[in-house]
DNA sequence: CTGAAAGCGCTTACAG
DNA sequence: CTGAAAGCGCTTACAG
């Protein structure tokens, strides 16, 4: 009994209004099944005269789960995640949970301080993106018990469940397109890739693809910089400044991309007759700049909606499923164009 | 005495092994200064060698709080709120808090229902974009007495505390521009204005314009349409169709003016010699077009960080500070020139 | 400065 | 199908 004044109806207020006890209600809410009809339908009815809804905490508590789920990711300010991310919530909600987000900039220090930020508030599971990172992490989830699944990326060595496609696999299948177009000097933009194993995983495979094509290694120049469009655009400078500069410049992503096209244009170069630019990703961005990029598509929404499944199927206790792989798909646009005669 | 097995430790189990009560350990982790020094040193150890992390939904049962403020926007996909929102997070972490971010595709269905599902969740603090919703809304949020804040808009009407822009006055001040550069056909591509207050207010900013340079209603064509960039290349090519298409298209926000752009190339028109094109909001995307964007600078980071402590001094009990304006700038660039002599 | 104890509002075996 | 009751792990007046 309690209901005095102004505070919000709880589930004593509502199984004294039904004439039930709280247990009763607790099941009419939870697992409506176990409960007879005609009980259930008065519960119901004093649940909406009274507006009543269940107190977070006092559920969090008595259930110890939290219905939360977090995501770890490098960056939210470029779309590079946006899209996956929005169909991992989309399919969260579906079942049921919440998805807390915190970003860390590419910082593995900052990384580490927000997976313990998560885990201290419960999450019931988390989503981290990539595998390349200090074990001490992973050995401190296995001792938490979180149930946590890698995104955006897929390798053998993968100590959790992980669901992405092959970083190196995928450039390489790019750089062969590249090749192909007749470039034998090859420039790369590169995301640092220390602690990035998208980034290390993407320039394996450019060199993959100059090694099975027997081109040796003088053909390759690589540039590592930190993410971003400017930064892109001064590493374009760079690589164009040279003495020999690439005929074709591969980057690591499509907002890295989108900074050399930047830089083409500044030195005065037209893309793609002057040099050709690639990027990685086919965020919206890729098919807004002028020329359009070049790039490879990586299934967002896809990635997302299964990474949610997959993430709440160990959260209710399954056991590990292993990687999942998923399927990229290069995108010819007018970014790439055949390697001047020379 | 639990400590039953693998299961973390409790305050029970860290006031045990300091030798004191569950109070003067739960005091050592939120109010020190009330504690001696050496008992204090004694806790904290115990603390660190157990490991002890506070259980998040007991703490948020008994102190009837979440620490945790929820953010309802539009859209996650662009970027036109990430930045701002980041700001916020970081402000809001800075403090204590973490934000749950949820998104409602500009349907005001799905927002009343991510409102409720914050509320549900013990939101301590919401934030809101634009402030043109059902009244109902309102009532709810004032029963339930979470604090609420209004962020991207600024107007008298705004019936809680807000920060933001004025979102009329500054399309005027874009509109005048383009006028001042001798257009008098101009086009306008918007955002839906129904339930938008943002959109509606810029609309009206050009009609303040055309209205102050004495230019008759018959000089503009608008077009409302869903957001993104497809709809705003189709926009453009409707609006460049015409009989009397216009020598300058205002977009409601730069993902449109985007679009239009494309849309302009599509037709072989050549902006802005053909066609000039204005943004809103001066997005990333907006210097990556070709050409650049002139649009409305927008103080997306400002934004977020004066709305966190806004909020956070609300939820803490502080009175409503009323509305908060803060200045847009007009970024002029390739986007606008002069209307052709006709 | 510190402790004993009530209470936060639910869920869930355990019985019946 | 339903209820009585314990318990989830904290915080916070209230005393001392």
């Amino acid at each position: 009994m309690r209901s005095t004044g102004r505070s919000p109806p709880t589930l004593d207020d509502v199984a004294a209004r039904a004439g039930v006890s709280t247990a009763t209600v607790s099941r009419c809410l939870n697992t409506p099944e176990r409960v007879s009809d005609s009980t259930r339908t008065r519960v119901l009815k004093a649940v909406e005269t009274l507006g009543y809804t269940p107190n977070f905490g006092a559920r969090v508590m008595a259930a110890q789960r939290t219905f939360t789920i977090g995501a770890i990711i490098p960056t939210m300010e470029n779309a590079i995640f946006a899209r996956g991310l929005q169909a991992f919530q989309e399919e969260l909600h579906r079942h049921g949970y919440t998805l807390l987000v915190s970003s860390t900039s590419y910082d593995p220090k900052i990384e580490e301080k927000q997976i313990r930020a998560l885990v201290a508030r419960g999450a019931d599971g988390l989503l981290l993106i990539g595998y390349d990172r200090d074990p001490a992490i992973y050995t401190y989830l296995e001792r938490q018990a979180v149930p946590t699944l890698i995104a955006w990326a897929f390798a053998p060595e993968i100590p959790l469940p992980a669901i992405g496609f092959d970083n190196r696999a995928a450039m390489r299948r790019l750089a062969q397109e590249v090749i192909d177009h007749g470039h034998k000097r090859i420039g790369v933009i590169s995301a640092l890739s220390k602690g990035n194993d998208r980034a290390a995983e993407r320039l394996l495979g450019v060199r993959d693809a100059l090694g099975a094509n027997g081109l040796p290694p003088e053909c390759l120049t690589i540039i590592e910089t930190p993410y971003g469009i400017e930064t892109g655009e001064q590493a374009m400078i760079q690589l164009m400044q040279g003495t020999a500069p690439p005929s074709a410049v591969m980057c690591g992503n499509d907002v890295l991309a989108a900074g050399a096209l930047r830089g083409a244009r500044a030195m005065g170069l037209d893309v793609p007759r002057d040099v050709s630019v690639t990027g990685f990703d086919d965020i919206e961005m890729a098919r807004i700049v002028t020329p359009a990029l070049t790039t490879m598509q990586v299934p967002h929404r896809e990635m997302g909606t299964k990474a949610a499944t997959a993430l709440i199927a160990l959260v209710d206790g399954a056991q590990s499923m292993g990687a999942q792989k998923l399927d990229v798909t290069l995108e010819h646009r007018a970014s790439l164009g055949p390697a001047k005669q020379s």
